[in-house]
DNA sequence: AATAGTTGCTTAATCGTTTAAGCAGATTAA
DNA sequence: TTAATCTGCTTAAACGATTAAGCAACTATT
């Protein structure tokens, strides 16, 4: 059976010391402590002796510290948040924390929910995936004065840290490689959504267009709801290309879009880029597997992770410090599903 | 700033009565310890009124019990794990339950050192994707009685508890599959592993080819390195192809084999399922958007997550119960992939 | 009236650490 | 010589909960 675990008592027992003396030399805090070299060696040895590993549980308690980290992620199945975690998880370990991921799946009930089960365990601080309708919580976080740093999607109106995409950069970027690509009739289908990151992608597929002299028709900006995405994917693609004319290059806002419009494309035997150019967001397997390789805007995960690790193991460790807000540049990965096109 | 946390103390003060009275009442142990019912009332009011939430630092550490579960998967960006992840989290959320999860990314050093670092913050349990060469692991967490479900691969030679697909019915299925499909010169891409679920999965193989009258082909058979998986999944299919007669359909062992494998059928330009029938393991959006849809095996992914859980739970709760050995089959889902065969 | 039993509460130990404070004895300084 | 300082250790409180044991003050029993 499992040989009970050794404690600073069983240490300072078999050396006949206090268990004070025992705490201060393993955690190398002889010199301040004055403790004798002799005895220290010896605490040492002992420790080592009986495999001591201090239990975490009680230095938490004491210290108010768990040397935890919440990870809050919008939606775990979606591969870009999946790796996002895997890098959170990578560095945090680095940096001696563990992670507890919990996923909102885009639900502000259970994202309120995480929050307050991770708050009850300890957590001392949180990376966050924000999730729609969730700006409250936010809020409440700061109230409370728990550190934590916003990753991928923020808040304009409240002043917090955060680590993200410029996606309105990105979606820029998108539009205008479309139409250096030759497209004119350049359509976008979005999320139905209050959250920032959904804006900004939006305008900056507006302002593209209209830097390049492309006059926007409302009827090229389509917006699903997160629920319905299949129906209503499938639904506004439908009226994409019943339009007289129809679009000649779409951009998907989101991993998720691309996939259902993916799916009905073969579906309805549309052939990319010939019928349709596109470009998405979000980075997959699916792109490169696909018959024609989809060209997509590529985001800096790894660094965007280990930035907000960064970031938020510093607000733990000393409280002062103004908010840091850092927008790194997605790099658009051109391949065939957005080729020149061959003039009409 | 932050509201100080309400204690026992606190609500004890309030209410003038020893703490042990409020944690009697709060724990529903009025019955039994005979409080007044006055007093229960006003302590539960109070309660409720300074918003008191229970540290469970100081709960885990009087009580031996964390309330987590640490789940240590085989490789997180697969998506067959993230889906099981997603599962464990949820069903464990319900038994009243935190996960804290870790990749092993298929490296026996990194799943020992989850492990460590799991055992030390004092998980009640695990629920362990086991990676290669990690058997001794295993058996050490038996010698040290800590509870623990295998999920998913097992090992035959140790006695523990364990959920898992039938890895050899299920390739079984996919080779007798083919077979009635009309194809007869099946390959298979697995790993070089001594993990026991692989090993099934090629022993299933062989065994629907015999059973079919098939006679098995050394040459059909190849297994890739996990760290080298790109360039030898190349190499092999080259091989394969350059058989004379070549095969006429081949098994993915794994998701990542197939992804790596399709990929390379797209440079090559070749055509599934006319030059090469498929059938894989795992499953994700990939295997739908592909030009020719394919024929997967559908591991029962909720219902292995879940039944890791209670089986967990209910070993954490109390001790005794033999080892429960779930074997669940995976479900043969046919696609275009592996259509039947026009007779040469 | 004496005893036993019940009711309603408190006391204090405990889980495993950390750390301020204190106490001898040795050394140095004046 | 006497005080001040240094050295090497111990004591004990604290973190926030749980829980066995005990203590009054009643009520019921004989």
């Amino acid at each position: 059976m499992s040989a009970k675990k050794t404690s600073l008592k069983d240490i300072a027992q078999k050396a006949g010391v206090s268990t004070a003396l025992v705490s201060y030399v393993l955690n190398g805090k002889e010199k301040e402590s004055r403790v004798g070299q002799e005895i220290a060696a010896k605490i040492k040895e002992i420790a080592k002796e009986l495999h001591y590993q201090p239990n975490h549980l009680a230095k938490s308690l004491r210290s108010g510290k768990t040397h935890t980290i919440g990870l809050i992620i919008a939606d775990i199945s979606n591969p870009f948040f999946a790796n996002i975690a895997r890098v959170v998880e990578d560095e945090a370990k680095k940096n001696g924390y563990t992670v507890i991921i919990g996923s909102s799946d885009e639900n502000p009930d259970k994202s309120r929910d995480l929050l307050n089960v991770l708050i009850n365990r300890q957590v001392d601080g949180f990376i966050i995936v924000s999730s729609e309708d969730s700006a409250e919580q936010v809020q409440d976080l700061k109230a409370k004065g728990i550190p934590f740093v916003l990753l991928d999607r923020y808040f304009p109106d409240i002043q917090t840290d955060f680590v993200s995409t410029d996606h309105y950069q990105a979606a820029y970027d998108a539009g205008n490689h479309l139409v250096s690509s030759g497209y004119k009739r350049i359509g976008m289908i979005a999320y139905k959504s209050q959250l920032f990151h959904m804006q900004e992608r939006i305008r900056g597929y507006q302002d593209a267009l209209k830097d390049n002299k492309i006059p926007f028709q409302k009827a090229w900006l389509k917006k699903v709801r997160f629920s319905y995405i299949e129906s209503e994917v499938r639904a506004t693609i439908d009226e994409l290309m019943a339009m007289k004319p129809p679009i000649d290059a779409l951009i998907f806002a989101t991993y998720g879009l691309a996939i259902n419009g993916l799916k009905y494309f073969n579906e309805l035997r549309l052939r990319v880029p010939d019928d349709l150019a596109i470009v998405s967001f979000g980075q997959a397997e699916v792109f490169d597997l696909y018959y024609c390789p989809i060209t997509y805007l590529k985001q800096p995960i790894g660094l965007l992770g280990q930035t907000a690790v960064g970031l938020l193991v510093n607000k733990i460790k000393d409280h002062q410090k103004g908010p840091a807000q850092i927008l790194m540049k997605a790099e658009l990965i051109v391949r065939a599903s957005s080729k020149t096109k061959f003039p009409e």
